[in-house]
RNA sequence: GCCGGCGUAGCUCAGUGGUAGAGCAGCGCACUCGUAAUGCGCAGGCCGUCGGUUCAAAUCCGACCGUCGGCUCCA
């Protein structure tokens, strides 16, 4: 007999032999059906493995996040089963779990539409209503270099020549199908229920734009048909806060034709941006920022001698004055630099930090251009820090928690990357190694939790990256920290020391809201539009119910005006209802209702945009709430 | 840039080879109304652009532009 340790401790025992499967089916038949995969001893194993020895053993449902991955990669089998019989001569690349579903990379001569997706789709029923058990085989490299070969399956060999000495390489069947896999799987395709194909996109192998671009096409799989409602349900409800929409609905930008990854901001638009630059410039004074401004065209020279004309030309726009050649600024530390050259710095001067609104332009491929996501000119909310070496992690700490500040403002979640040293990069190994260090240690002492992307960072060094989500969950690089070496070395950046001798300062490039515009538009999918009072474009809309109250309603807009409160007339000779109607759709912090009671009082009934009808009170006192509403900037 | 989808009125969409349609928004008139849509009327379109097929093109074909979802890149 063998013992089996289960989750809670508890003991049970079995026959040599015993599948997983029928210790769940033991434990509860519940149990038996719920359970897509076990763990056991820390491994995930498919349920129809038999254990011969004592093991500790955690059954998986679709409950944990490895559960759903099985379960979805499962599917993804599936569906390239359904595919190449639909298809024959489709070859297969890759097909895993990903966040809320699952992709297949297929090379085949035909092209995927809607049409295809819904013939896969009732095909992949087929074969769930077939009940196919999946059978996990495992052979030598030999063998699987035979069997793929045997096939054309091109990339699988491929796969196969990378996988390390000791791998142990295995295949799953299901029915006529065949896959190379680590798996594991659920037991049989039966236990796959609700699928749902979204989407067909091209995708290089191996993410290599020198590679053949392959089909890939994305699904989502839920255990019932109920969760798949639901999940397609919310990515639709997602679509409504998507800023493209409610930028348009609220009249804050557009994108035109005549601009493409150009944004026009509208008066609406231009005051969300003028709060957040307020906001801005109190926060940078505090703490000890200069503000500049640097010009948007400069001379092609500054930028062959600050790297940018190797290593980010093809980013950029150029243009000629007078004969001479001039870029269009794509980043802001060669302006910055200039000013700090144009005169001596004592080590008694540094840190120096110099804040810039900078307005830059970079040419984007026209295939990423998103709203104001991603966009070919945008606002980086930029700082530049030059200081002495010994200064660096403080430094460096002081913009981690002035960025932990800001986007707690906003109720936002984050998560942190550090980028390190990427192929095209100037500079030594070990400065890159020192830099790297600095960045990690600053982190770790404010105990922030990071994700590290090896290569990833910018030519000059390495960086902090701050990511936020949208409204379906894609993540937003915003606020950046980048240390610099390098460019105080190219432009001959010098202070005088004690000792009267030249010294080197050391560079941080850094935004908090990253662009302007890319913050705009998280914090409109973040608020759904309903902003917070103090950036509301319109935070007060008077309703007057019929045009006998039309001077009252005059009376105190205008009184709300001359308080600097942001206040709208509805004077329209329409119902109040209508009037409510609109105001709510427009996302307005507060309405207010007058009608003969509130104008024979001198009251306002207020109407909050969430929880509506709030009675009437007397203006001043309504005017005092507000404020204070909007000074401490309440979410 | 590459792969696939889409492009008709300000917005949302119908129209698949034979004289361009609806709802909402806009404008006019009436209603004077108490917390999410009052009624009637009027106007509004080189059907993204250019070229081709056809007696005839919003509709079929091609190219380009824009846009959406990805890939790649990045704030």
């Amino acid at each position: 007999m063998i013992n089996i340790t289960l989750k809670d401790g508890s003991v049970r025992r079995y026959e040599p032999g015993t599948s997983l499967l029928e210790i769940a089916f033991d434990i509860s038949p519940r149990l038996a059906k719920d359970a897509l995969v076990a763990r056991v001893n820390g491994k995930l194993v498919d349920l129809n493995h038999r254990l011969d020895e004592d093991a500790k053993v955690e059954f998986l449902t679709f409950d944990s996040e490895e559960g759903r991955d099985v379960f979805r990669h499962s599917t993804a089998h599936v569906m390239a089963q359904a595919v190449q019989r639909l298809f024959p001569g489709t070859k297969l690349a890759i097909g895993p779990a990903i966040a809320n579903g699952f992709y297949y990379d297929f090379d085949s001569p035909q092209r995927f539409n809607p049409e295809q997706l819904e013939a896969i789709e009732v095909e992949m029923n087929k074969i769930i209503k077939e009940d196919l058990p999946f059978a996990r085989v495992e052979l030598s490299r030999e063998e699987a270099l035979n069997k793929f070969r045997e096939r054309g399956e091109h990339y699988k060999v491929e796969l196969i020549n990378d996988l390390p000495e000791d791998a142990v390489i295995s295949c799953y069947q299901q029915g006529e199908f065949e896959d190379l896999c680590a798996g594991p799987h659920v037991p049989s395709t039966g236990r796959l229920k609700a699928v749902k194909l979204l989407n067909v996109a091209g995708a290089y192998w191996r993410g290599d734009e020198r590679n053949k671009m392959l089909q890939r096409i994305y699904g989502t799989a839920f255990p019932k048909k109920s969760l798949l409602d639901e999940h397609l349900h919310r990515l639709e409800e997602a679509r409504r806060r998507d800023h493209r929409k409610l930028g348009a609905e609220l009249d804050l930008f557009s994108i035109q034709e005549e601009g493409p990854g150009f944004p026009f901001f509208h008066p609406k638009g231009m005051i969300i941006r003028n709060e957040l630059e307020k906001f801005w410039r109190e926060e940078h004074k505090r703490r000890g920022y200069d503000e500049i401004r640097t010009p948007v065209i400069l001379s092609r020279a500054l930028w062959e001698q600050s790297g940018h004309w190797d290593h980010y030309r093809e980013n950029m726009y150029f243009t000629k004055i007078d004969d001479a050649d001039f870029a269009i600024k794509p980043m802001n530390c060669p302006g910055s630099i200039l000013i700090y050259k144009s005169r001596l710095h004592s080590y008694r001067d540094l840190p120096i930090r110099m804040a810039e609104l900078g307005l830059v332009h970079r040419h984007e491929l026209s295939g990423v251009l998103h709203g104001l996501m991603r966009v070919r000119c945008f606002t980086q909310d930029d700082a530049h820090i030059f200081m002495l070496p010994e200064q660096v992690k403080d430094e460096i700490v002081g913009v981690i928690d002035l960025v932990n500040d800001f986007y707690r403002v906003f109720g936002f979640d984050y998560h942190v990357e550090l980028s390190t040293r990427p192929e095209k990069a100037m500079g030594s190994e070990e400065i890159w190694e020192m830099a790297t260090n600095a960045l990690r240690e600053a982190m770790e002492e404010r105990g922030l939790p990071y994700k590290v992307n090896e290569g990833d960072g910018a030519f000059y060094g390495p960086k902090i990256d701050f990511h936020l989500e949208d409204c379906i969950g894609r993540t937003w690089q915003c606020g950046t920290i980048q240390l610099d070496f390098l460019m105080p070395e190219k432009f001959d950046l010098t202070y005088v020391g004690e000792d009267g001798q030249k010294y080197r300062p050391v560079m941080i490039h850094r935004v908090v809201f990253g662009s302007i515009e890319r913050f705009i538009g998280i914090l409109t999918e973040h608020f759904a539009g309903a902003f917070p009072t103090w950036l509301a474009p319109v935070q007060v809309k008077v309703l007057p119910i019929t045009d006998r109250q039309l001077d009252y309603a005059r009376e105190v807009t205008g009184i709300l005006a001359e308080r600097d409160i942001r206040v709208e007339l509805d004077a329209r000779n329409e119902k109040v209802n209508y009037k409510i109607r609109e105001a709510q759709g427009q996302k307005i912090p507060y309405m207010l209702v007058l009608g003969d009671r509130e104008a024979a009082a001198g009251t306002v009934a207020v109407r909050h945009r969430r929880k509506g009808d709030l009675g009437a009170v007397e203006l001043e006192r309504f005017i005092e709430n507000l404020q204070r509403e909007i000074s401490s900037k309440e979410c």
